[in-house]
DNA sequence: TTATAGTTGACCAAAATAGTTGGTTATTGC
DNA sequence: GCAATAACCAACTATTTTGGTCAACTATAA
């Protein structure tokens, strides 16, 4: 699990596809316009979004791409995992090269870590990030309460 | 808030310390040896690290770092912040130069995602993940409430 | 049949990551 | 005092990733 601008720009442009993409397909031009991404690299992204098959496409004019299911069953670390697309095996895979006891321990470690992170990530959908919009300044509540659900995501998860 | 192998190191070390270093300090050296990171990119990631209050030096023979405090007063997003150091303002610092509504938008949107994986991962101390090593074998459990405990965490925040 | 827009692949520059080399300074034990 | 240890420091190199360009396609709607 790594999490780069490259990822933000693929979520970023994903976001972009779920707040304009419901009537028609929409061109890359118009979300590297509004994004301000370049529509070469959107061309890359989007060519591993789709095989990944998270978006379809249409082409000739009028063409362009739509999510290949609704919002709320897209998910952030989906969208992360596509673009990075190193499934990487964080150095060695659990099979592979540990020397003993103590490389492996702190290595399992991280593992449980990136696990509780990419949970983190996948039980986020784009849908519950659009609705998001509505709630506004909470952050106030949000310091105070910082530290609690964290810690309660990470024993309950 | 980036997530990348650099961090990866930097916590492993951080690890590798609270669990090696309570008695006397850890040299550099010992680190690399357990952990298979090179010697000289660790003097660059401890450098990193004291300059944020995160561990302490003893020079010379039987020197070494310690933690600077209790392992559960050390959280995961200091130690990435630490190595990562560009505190980096997400493309426009929400002062920027963003254009039109529409570019703000999805921007706030990452703003807000990244400041909850932040949150998150503020709430996971060092000691967190060396006390998981006694939990074992949960992960059929995990997958069961992974969705659930997520969304709770998303909209508790 | 022409303009639109996706698809593919080769290529490139700049930045970040990872590691190297070669020192210096402080401290400990003999 | 003197060697050994280990932090500290800076400059330099190699590799990978990022972000972008260019050119040549193919499918399709008007």
């Amino acid at each position: 699990m790594r999490l780069t601008t490259k990822g933000r720009y693929a979520v970023t442009a994903m976001l972009d596809l779920a707040l304009n993409g419901t009537a028609r397909p929409v061109s890359l031009a118009d979300i590297s316009g509004r994004q301000d991404i370049s529509l070469s690299y959107l061309e890359q992204l989007f060519a591993k979004l789709r095989r990944n098959d998270l978006v379809t496409s249409v082409r000739g004019p009028g063409g362009g791409y739509r999510l290949s299911r609704a919002g709320d069953e897209i998910f952030v670390a989906q969208i992360i995992d596509a673009v990075n697309e190193t499934v990487d095996a964080t150095g060695c895979g659990g099979t592979a090269d540990c020397q003993q006891g103590e490389v492996c321990l702190t290595h399992h470690l991280w593992c449980d870590l990136s696990d509780q992170i990419h949970n983190f990530l996948s039980g986020i959908s784009l849908s519950d990030l659009v609705e998001k919009r509505e709630v506004q300044s909470v952050s106030a509540r949000q310091n105070a309460r910082r530290h609690q659900s964290a810690t309660l995501a990470l024993t309950e998860i």
